[in-house]
DNA sequence: AATGAATGAGATTTCATTCAT
DNA sequence: GATGAATGAAATCTCATTCAT
């Protein structure tokens, strides 16, 4: 066997492992894991029923793991970096916080299964410790926070809690990744008009506009 | 069979029915509706296996359609009743926010169970329609921003976009309730320090303390 | 339900259990553990396939650890009572030898599925100790020992080593039994000539007729 | 390619044959035929799961016969040859005993891993007939019954039953074996004091010691 | 010769449900 | 009302074997 001959069948076979776990997280995002049968996981990814058991000789429960560690850390870096609001110093807040919200909301539909199954699966526990899901929104804060207090500095908006203020986007921002998640609401951008409303209440307040 | 005898076998039976009702509803709750065999129901119910058929001729799905339709009615009444602000007229308007937060933390502590049931499973949308969640959520929504109006009319708070308000602190609400469900974050009560934070945060701004 | 019917029932399961062990019994003994599937035995003993698990909630290992410990007590209790050689002081030694080899060569028989069980299964070690297989056939050698020391007290056979003798005749025994167990051999009872030399080997020499 | 590289091909052929032979007798014996998969014995032996087949095109059957078959056939020549009692004549019977017990011994734990395949495993009769079997320990009993035919006649020992004392002697090493295939007794050789004793016990009978 | 991905039949086990008692 | 034995479909997983590379 030659070399180039050895790097295509692995690359085929990566192929094919890479089709196990699309198939399989489409799946136990929509059923669940206890709703999804390791042959509905085989058939949806048109592989045979054994194969499933070569790239994943736990089975089941090490596709579900491997498909809950490797996204999470993708989502975890998606949300963590290429974001720098240095880039931004001459941008109003409005602007911002539109552009960060559609940010959030792109991930968020990027990833909407892997995230499904971080909030409906009690069994994800096992693999990622719930530190790892706190510290990922704690640190969003951290960054809001930082960001307001910026431009507090420049004068923007006033001096407030900015903790507390981050906190409070925070909020806006999980109750969206759940109504998604939830299929209650459909997918938004900051377009729509209730996102421009909140934003603009906020920015609103911050900016003192104490007799709106 | 006397009358008495008769009242007693429709106690006994009654008795029997909610014994199924609660052990199913623990166990969906901790495992999910195809996490949870029936028998595992049966053994925590300590009962025999084929009696859930008589209570429940449709079987599990039944029991779970009872679990979700009864469960949810009665959240839905404890939710959206027992409380009128107009009893509160002369209570600053923080304290209205602790009660407020401390009376829906009560709710989700008593149901925890059952909202788990309805943000994890997919199933129960056969049963009780998306716009019912959505309903009960804008119910508290509109709630809230009449009782800030009110508070404005009277001076106590500056005038604003009130439905954004209560839209914000519907997130806040929300937010802990999903990170209940997820067991993220333990029960909390208004005395916590984080709570009174942010009702403080919201209360200074909607005086108008700008100049924080 | 009345009494007679609880006890008709109890009866009914107990006979199913014991169709389940004994096909079972047959056919890890006709093809070994891991060659026997739980549908064969499931279908020898014409019953569902699930029912097994109502009964053996372990599984096949349940059901072969069941028949392991079952019948090497049986065997046990059979190999180690219901014989006293008091009872047959005035009988020749060469007819005692006889009529014991038939014993044997009885349980044998009718235990024979076990004990093929017993030698060809490595994992009945995980059920008895290798002690207890021990300890039957000490326990059997110290009886016969026994038995001789009392017929050279009483003149009948010379002085001798009598645990050697013993150990001779054990020999025997169990190599008839593994011949047996490795289909070699047919059944033999000691009416067959082979035995018969055997024994009038033994008691010659003992008897001191050295001169043959 | 030249003819080394031809010779070194072969070779290696060849040793990698008898690491797929080596690594299926141990873990055949260890586990048994059924217990034992393909799988297991291409780990064993380091090789790819394909390569089995190439070198048996019948797959595990063909790999389980050769084992048996080749074994065997090493077995009986080891066995039938090598030993001749003639070059003995002087030494005393005791001392013939005890090199003859030691051989078999020796032979026994260098074979243990084929022995036990041929006590254990029901489908070695495809391959091997019972007779070969029977005609190995029917040989073996000759054999000694002529050494022994033949001390009586020199007037070591006195006349008797010869073929039955063969028996005795074979009775008490195919016991042996077993207790070693069972894992029951440590190997021992013949310088054990139980080993020493019934050799001590049977000598002395055909010696005539009757007044012992 | 060698590799290991792919296949699908079959093994073990679980489970919701039925039903005789 | 109550019991738990019985059923069989379906789920998870194993395995011998094939075959493209």
């Amino acid at each position: 066997m030659t070399k180039e001959e050895a790097t295509l069948r692995k690359e085929q076979a990566e192929n094919t492992r890479q089709k196990l776990l699309e198939a399989a997280r489409t799946l136990f995002s929509e059923n669940g894991y206890n709703g999804t049968s390791v042959r509905s996981i085989s058939r949806q990814a048109e592989l045979a029923d054994g194969l499933l058991y070569h790239y994943f000789p736990g089975g089941k429960k090490e596709l579900f793991q491997t498909i809950v560690t490797e996204n999470f850390t993708k989502v975890r870096i998606e949300a963590s970096s290429g974001y720098c609001y240095e880039h931004y110093r001459s941008t109003p807040i409005e602007e911002v916080l539109i552009s960060g919200f559609n940010r959030f909301a792109d991930i968020v539909e990027n990833n909407i299964n892997i995230i499904r199954i971080l909030i409906k699966e009690n069994d994800v526990y096992e693999f990622i410790s719930q530190k790892n899901i706190i510290d990922l929104t704690e640190y969003q804060k951290k960054v809001w926070a930082d960001f307001l207090r910026q431009r507090a500095e420049n004068g923007e908006i006033i001096q407030m809690d900015f903790e507390a203020s981050a906190a409070a986007i925070m909020s806006y921002i999980l109750n969206y990744i759940v109504l998604r998640v939830m299929d209650i609401k459909p997918a938004k951008s900051a377009e729509d008009p209730e996102v421009k409303r909140i934003i603009k209440y906020y920015t609103d307040m911050w900016k003192g506009h104490s007799d709106k």
